[in-house]
DNA sequence: TGTACATCAGTGAACGCGCGTTCACTGATGTAC
DNA sequence: TGTACATCAGTGAACGCGCGTTCACTGATGTAC
């Protein structure tokens, strides 16, 4: 038991319970099963976070960063309709483990506590920031923040619906897809 | 005990189960509190439905259909302004319990069985066809379907950034509300 | 009109189960001498 | 270099609790005669 992989198990838990909570909402998780995927027991989660509540705010701020960052990369000079292919398309609806936190974890978060809440206002920022980056080049710089929040919230909104929709009506959880990726492209300046 | 009686217990159950569910989440609410909020205990419910989920179903048409019909009477010539400022500002916002249910569930939904899915489905494809009936006069009558769906997603997804949001940063949760307003008012052609 | 009975909405005890959290403990690490 | 010991990551039993669902039962309703 070195402190370097005491660190690493560490990671493992915050990138565990955020598979988890992204694909079974945060009430959905025992906390011994965020132990488990992670190799440990749920003893191991106390002896790192206080709580439940904060294993899950960190979780949400590792998983943001992650998909922003896989966002900004996902081409050679991004522009708001790379943004809107790579986020509102099939592929991306129906990995909710893999996915954006922010979309699978959404209503969940009024009803969590503070930190959580933190977390995610933390996260969305940071992800209206990216989207801002690629729409002040081509349209009014004073509306782009204003757009770029919108469209945020437009792409939270367009996912969690789809995947609601999505057991009982895949044709029209497309067409949600493909009508929000149109004209959001059209806000963006597309 | 009348017949008359044991329908409006039923219907109670139906109207506490809705307020319940929004404001604490599917997974946040125990049988017997919907029985309780009805006059009534947890074995009521189950004389009348059942599953939890099929009472959460029908809560989720419910609570859509009167959300539908009073965003139908907010004005009496409802345009798309007077929808969008109904629905996306502070007071809606906090009103959890009486608001919309795909707004308050909606990243629960896709945990859940699919008669609530097929719920969901029915319900946002009826708010999108009251979207769709103030569009449809002033703008493009081809794209109107595709702004529609499109609104009603950002709609949504506005709505749980904003609460998610709002424990943390209430500043942020009203930026959040104001630029969404004013950029779908932009899509829907005012 | 009056009696016997079937119906059924609703009750509440009980079931088996899984949850978040606590805590006494283990055993490997790495430091002091 | 070798020994004793403090540290601390992680274990797993135990806690109190609340959940969804079942089921034997109650008692009022309204129908048949």
């Amino acid at each position: 038991m070195t402190k370097a992989r005491a660190s690493e198990n560490r990671r493992k838990l915050v990138r565990a319970a955020g598979r988890l909570f992204r694909r079974h909402g945060i009430g959905g998780v025992a906390v011994a099963d965020i132990g488990k995927a992670a190799g440990l027991t749920h003893g191991a989660v106390y002896a790192r976070f206080p709580s439940k509540q904060a294993l899950a705010a960190e979780a949400l701020a590792d998983g943001t960063r992650q998909v922003v960052a896989v966002m900004r990369a996902c081409a050679a000079n991004p522009a708001i309709g790379d943004y809107l292919d790579f986020s509102l398309c099939e592929r991306s609806r129906d990995n909710l483990a893999g996915g954006c936190p922010l979309t699978a974890t959404g209503s969940d978060v009024a009803r969590q506590g503070k930190i959580v809440s933190r977390a995610f206002a933390e996260g969305f920022d940071e992800l209206a920031v990216a989207i801002q980056e690629v729409l002040v080049d081509e349209a009014d710089y004073a509306t782009a923040r204003e757009r770029a929040l919108a469209i945020a919230a437009a792409e939270i909104g367009t996912l969690i619906v789809a995947r609601a929709v999505a057991r009982a009506d895949p044709g029209f959880s497309g067409e949600i897809l493909a009508a929000s990726r149109r004209v959001l492209g059209e806000v963006g300046g597309e």
